[in-house]
DNA sequence: GATGCCGTTCGGCATTGTCGACCGCCGTCC
DNA sequence: GGACGGCGGTCGACAATGCCGAACGGCATC
């Protein structure tokens, strides 16, 4: 059996070297960071431009990334069927729960957020629909590995990153947190990707009982939290929500 | 000269196929739409999903558009300078006139949204970020029609499709339409995609005057609207917040 | 003016992508 | 239960397509 078809592989690598910068990158800059014949490079990206999933600046010929990507990405969300079963389960959750809600899903070695939902307050917050959060310092991480071993296949012989000082960097701590998940049905993460903020998520299924994602709110730990513990409504809340969801996606009644 | 690399774009023919669709798609059905043969058709398929792009449902072998397209079109929007420089105008224009606004920019034949703020009320609102609008029967659509003669060359020859009795859907009609809000610096669409709705706009420019985008706002045609017109508070509104979303980009003071 | 860097183009060639044929599995029909 | 047809997937042959090094013209710097 052949393996992955070259020039395709070529052009994701140009896509995510374009995706991982905050500048346009030339040519020459594109073609040395892959190891690519200058023309080699040149050929990908006038198609990847033709294509609209490459944009060129025409004073400066410096590429970036292109506005068929968004479309596309959209489009991924609109025939995503746990967030369109979601989307009215996650209003309402936010609103019991005064909080910011996430639905994320394992994607490469993180969890993807799917759906947003603001804080219902007049604040100004920033639509994360699209990026990445970790797997180990978050509470949709966190369930997401206590249940999906393939997620926890992901972190095997990787170094944990601590964003502050409570996060989890040693894989044995992190596996007895997961198992503590597992036992009480949800995850928390107080102040350890974010100081001041700390979340409480839980797991969807899909109707086959397939770990499919998750649902979790997250916000200020002053809110969040009672005497250092995720309090136990906002922890209802969330369960339930991801009942309802799962019920969605026809998995059977917990 | 070489053209295009045949297998990307045949790739890029494929995924566009997958967003067409509201279900997954069978292998089968993917290489006769294409008119591929099966094994060229499965061969692109699997290096899109070893690489994110695509996602085959295990039980019934279909495929469906793959996670990593949200994560790019959510970078495409990090690096995309003139979203990031509206995101506060954008807001603040959702305050001062009450009604949802969108950012637009051309994007193959019609008006991509690149940002959008919803009406500062309590109200479900779905968004739409990633979405396409049509050039023509918006005002977002007409400001680029008005002021880009790229916009305008997609629409040649095109047949305009009449969304609501109110759309223009003759050449000459919208033609005279664009002259008019090439005089007095703005564009409105009555119900002429939505009945029901109605909306105004005005062009973004960058530090070398060229339009690079339009801001508008939408809502109900009664808000929006008095004796069969956009209210002049609305439209002044629109075009403060254009004029500081160009300034914002380095272009010079009208 | 000379130099170096850039994005772009070009022609040769070999390897990579493409094709038709075939495989095993599954669902449907008789 | 057996035959059939449709499916996603695999295989080997081959030629055309993707890739490469070299060259081009434009621009900025010294």
């Amino acid at each position: 059996m052949p393996g992955p078809i070259q020039s395709l592989s070529r052009a994701a690598a140009i896509l995510r070297l374009l995706a991982g910068g905050e500048r346009r990158l030339g040519l020459s800059e594109v073609a040395t960071s892959l190891d690519l014949a200058k023309g080699t490079a040149h050929g990908i990206l006038r198609t990847l431009q033709l294509e609209g999933f490459v944009e060129q600046d025409p004073e400066s010929g410096r590429y970036q990334l292109g506005a068929e990507l968004l479309r596309l990405g959209q489009s991924y969300l609109d025939v995503h069927e746990l967030r369109a079963r979601a989307l009215v389960w996650a209003d309402d959750l936010a609103r019991a729960t005064g909080e910011q809600v996430y639905l994320g899903v394992l994607h490469q070695r993180g969890v993807l957020i799917v759906h947003h939902v603001f804080r219902p307050d007049d604040s100004r917050q920033v639509l994360e629909v699209g990026s990445m959060q970790p797997l180990h310092g978050t509470a949709l991480g966190k369930v997401l590995l206590a249940y999906d071993p393939v997620a926890r296949g992901e972190l095997e012989g990787a170094e944990l990153e601590a964003y502050t000082p409570r996060t989890l960097t040693d894989l044995a701590d992190l596996d007895a947190e997961c198992a503590l998940t597992r036992e009480r049905g949800w995850a928390g993460a107080v102040e350890e990707t974010w100081e001041g903020v700390a979340s409480a998520a839980a797991l969807i299924r899909d109707r086959r009982r397939n770990p499919v994602g998750a649902v979790g709110v997250s916000g200020a730990v002053e809110r969040v939290c009672e005497a250092g513990f995720v309090r136990p409504e906002l922890v209802a809340s969330v369960r339930d929500a991801a009942r309802s969801i799962s019920r969605d996606l026809g998995a059977a009644r917990f």
